[in-house]
DNA sequence: ACATAATTCAAACTGATGTTTTAAAATCTT
DNA sequence: AAGATTTTAAAACATCAGTTTGAATTATGT
């Protein structure tokens, strides 16, 4: 929601020196140097630091959030289908070559030590993808979306997701030749679909199985 | 490596800022104010505010490392039962009751904006992991180690495994009520493991398949 | 017990950095 | 176009925080 050009480009260095460095490291100096505008520009426009860092983080969140454009429902649709096309979904927000990296990044930092903002990304951007995973496990497992198993699973498939997110630091190490083309993410959002698919359907087996013993001994 | 109880006392009120704050963020007047030391006592002892954090990152990630020891042989065992050691080694080392919470959250800062230390962390406590998880999925799915599926894999593992460290913050959220009882290190353990295994030998049975209808068309 | 070295302490120092100030320039309004 | 308001600019301010200093204290070795 940058209201002009100057708060435009000061919300846009911003975001890169804060993903860089972390909020306390970064400095004003750098982020109004990075976006051509005097040093007073944050303190006029965003109050002070933390002000302008507040208004990154939105920023940044709801770009992403939106950039991860879920259609849960896809009707007629295979639930691996629906699955990979949500993977993909995310890994496209995070990674897309016309998406910038900093908010990732950002989020990296946030996850080692949130600031007050972080709650509400958490409910606004994260919590309905977690629904909307937690219902898509729950039918292809047959349990209820708020049980345990259920969200194992969940967490199981997010968690997947994210550590090319949030390990990208290890994987460039020990994985250096790994390039994130558009290829590859399709490549990536399939293997995590037919992973957990998989793993789902195992499940989902073993879970009749368990009714159809439980039906037996109860009879 | 304390030398002292001094050092041994800064060393440990040093890992629990720096896992708090980061390092830039982190205070030198906090930390020896908790360790109950002078403030000249950190320059003395370590130079300056750098090799001390080198020093605690090098103790933390020794302590995580070792916490983590994982028979990667276990004659006997089933892959499954392989499997689930391993994760659960992991798991112990990071949220075991025995073990302090700081190195975790200093890799979760580490992870976010690496210091040069981090190369040598990867090489000499992730690296060896890694590896050992690629033999174990390279054995399961029966490619080889440095496969392209079978790095997906291990991927796919580690990540489900570091969600509930890198992801805390999310989970606790997400998920309030989860509390992490060695029972339930336990259960997730098990279902990391489970989840796993069984897409691992879905992946299986589909290279099988794959290499047998490839044969029939070469011949 | 003494001398030497090692450690601890309180205080001061220095540079960095967020913020404020005051004035000039630009923009908008009427 | 004139005046008012908003925006930019350069410099100064104030505080915070890592480091240094030199004296006081404790430990070590002979």
């Amino acid at each position: 929601m940058p209201r002009d050009a100057t708060e435009a480009r000061i919300l846009e260095s911003a975001g890169q020196v804060f993903s860089e460095t972390g909020f306390q490291a970064a400095k004003v100096r750098d982020i109004c140097a990075r976006a051509g505008v005097n040093l007073a520009a944050v303190n006029y426009h965003f109050g002070d630091k933390l002000g302008l860092y507040n208004e990154v983080l939105r920023f940044g969140a709801c770009a992403a959030g939106a950039a991860a454009k879920f259609d849960p429902v896809l009707p007629g649709r295979t639930p691996e289908a629906k699955l990979r096309a949500f993977v993909h979904g995310l890994l496209q927000a995070m990674y897309g070559e016309d998406r910038p990296a900093w908010p990732v990044r950002l989020m990296s930092h946030e996850l080692a030590q949130p600031t007050p903002i972080f709650d509400g990304v958490v409910a606004k951007i994260m919590r309905p993808k977690h629904d909307a995973i937690c219902a898509l496990v729950a039918g292809v497992i047959g349990r209820p979306a708020d049980d345990r198993q259920t969200r194992f699973c969940a967490q199981s498939i997010m968690g997947q997701i994210f550590s090319y997110a949030h390990g990208r630091e290890v994987l460039k190490r020990l994985w250096p030749d790994l390039r994130f083309t558009p290829e590859t993410l399709d490549e990536i959002a399939a293997h995590i679909a037919s992973f957990s698919y998989a793993a789902l359907k195992s499940f989902a087996r073993r879970n009749t199985a368990a009714k159809r013993k439980h039906k037996q001994t109860v009879r």
